[in-house]
RNA sequence: GGACAGGUGGCUGAGCGGUCAAAAGCAGCAGACUGUAAAUCUGCCGGCCCAUGCGGUCUACGGAGGUUCGAAUCCUCCCCUGUCCA
């Protein structure tokens, strides 16, 4: 049995884990970055590792077209070639088809598209994201989805959900097929539930993506535009519809908030470009809220980004500094706020798992919600 | 002393009779960012007023006059800057 629950909160859906991979044990819920070419932009491994991340996102789509998938199995695979020796979980290129929808188009076989580096033309079928995730060496693949942005008509939410179920299957089919060893061992296949903000829809998918069979499933097509209270009813009712023996992953998702409200309602495993890509942008999570840390008024601001972190970044440097930073436009800007960032979704995260542990959640996710103005979070 | 070239909003720099409170870039200010085409993108950026608008008003294109219904744009004088020649 790969996923264990260890610790259940008894007034929510909240619970801890513990799920095996071939490259380690992670302990749920749990945040993953987000490593989309091989790299937590501006991070690297050894940082990465003392920050206590315990697995890392890579994408399908982005290593299949640079330095394309057959390089990194020349290299060892993914592990070897980024130097990451813990768990990996590769996404498959569905969200791809969404954001990149204007340079592809779905067909019943896949995806056809377009380079966005080159323009040159390519077709990701199930099979072959399949294919091209188990060249790298995940510990964890995704089924190809698609992924609909929101808002979607009733019919275009449909299709791309039943289309959903029918790539799980020919993934599912293909994952069992034989084929050639490799040293890598077998990783754990996470089947996708689609169907946008419709109840009856996305009931029918984890219905037949639960009949599928995976080790894990993952609720996608969440935090595309939709109102927050809306994703956050999905993700519950979502989430009860697929089985409590196995890992539920909110895909894309979110912010720090959002992360102790979805941990409430019975998720156990995150990622999102947030913390790293807001860090780029200025931005900081912080106990105090969100800090633009470019803005004029923290020039001479000799604090901290936030007075209650041990981190790296805020132990050492002030609001004036990083400031001054940004506004230079120096990489260590991006990076010291990055840093900083991931410790503080990592550290919420070790904090509702404690909680969880300790049957203390419900304490936590009061302070974390209801509050006015600024929040924990 | 002479010959050219030029003086435009914080900076660089278009405009060369009206549609100009004045292009564009930079700087400045604010905002967005949720399975990363993102160290990206968006908005604001002379003052005041109603703060609804392709609104009203004042001040503005080195200075002072002038021509014109109308001038950043044309004319006169002055001041200043750069290059070259003495």
């Amino acid at each position: 049995m790969e996923f264990e629950v260890i610790a259940r909160d008894p007034t929510t859906r909240a619970r801890a884990g513990l799920l095996r991979t071939a490259h380690g044990t992670i302990e749920t819920p749990v945040f993953m970055p987000v490593g989309t070419a091989g790299t937590v932009k501006g991070m690297a491994q050894d940082e990465l590792e003392r920050l206590g991340v315990q697995i890392l996102l890579g994408n399908t789509y982005h290593l299949y077209l640079r330095p394309g998938h057959e390089v990194v199995r020349a290299l060892g695979g993914l592990h070897r070639f980024m130097s990451w020796p813990h768990p990996i979980l590769t996404d498959s290129g569905g969200f791809q088809v969404m954001s990149l929808k204007e340079l592809g188009r779905v067909t019943e076989d896949g995806f056809a598209f377009r380079s966005h580096l080159d323009g040159s033309s390519h077709f990701f079928s199930p099979e072959k994201a399949l294919e091209i995730q188990l060249a790298l060496g995940a510990d964890i693949i995704m089924c190809l989805d698609e992924c609909v942005e929101y808002p979607a008509s009733h019919e275009t939410t449909h299709r791309a959900m039943k289309l959903t179920s029918r790539w799980a299957r020919r993934c599912q089919n293909a994952f069992f097929a034989p084929r050639p060893p490799t040293p890598d061992p077998q990783p754990l296949l996470f089947g996708i539930v689609q169907g946008g903000i419709d109840r009856a829809l996305r009931r029918e998918s984890a219905e037949e993506i639960t009949e599928i069979g995976f080790e894990g499933y993952a609720i996608g097509g969440l935090a595309v535009g939709e109102p927050k209270a809306e994703m956050y009813e999905v993700a519950e009712s979502t989430a009860q519809l697929l089985p409590a023996d196995r890992p539920r992953y909110l895909m894309g998702v979110g912010t720090p908030e959002d992360l102790v409200e979805c941990v409430a309602r019975g998720i156990d495993m995150f990622d999102c470009v947030m913390p790293t890509r807001n860090a780029r942008n200025a931005c900081a999570f912080t106990s105090q809220g969100r800090v633009v840390v470019r803005n004029a008024r923290y020039a001479r601001d000799e604090t901290p980004l936030d007075p209650k972190c041990s981190c790296s970044t805020c132990r050492r440097y002030s609001k004036g500094y990083l400031r001054h930073l940004f506004v230079a436009r120096e990489m260590l800007a991006g990076i010291l706020t990055t840093h900083h960032n991931l410790h503080f979704y990592l550290d919420t995260m070790r904090r509702i798992r404690q909680a969880i542990v300790a049957g203390q959640f419900s304490k936590l996710l009061a302070s974390a919600g209801g509050g006015a103005g600024e929040t924990p979070f």
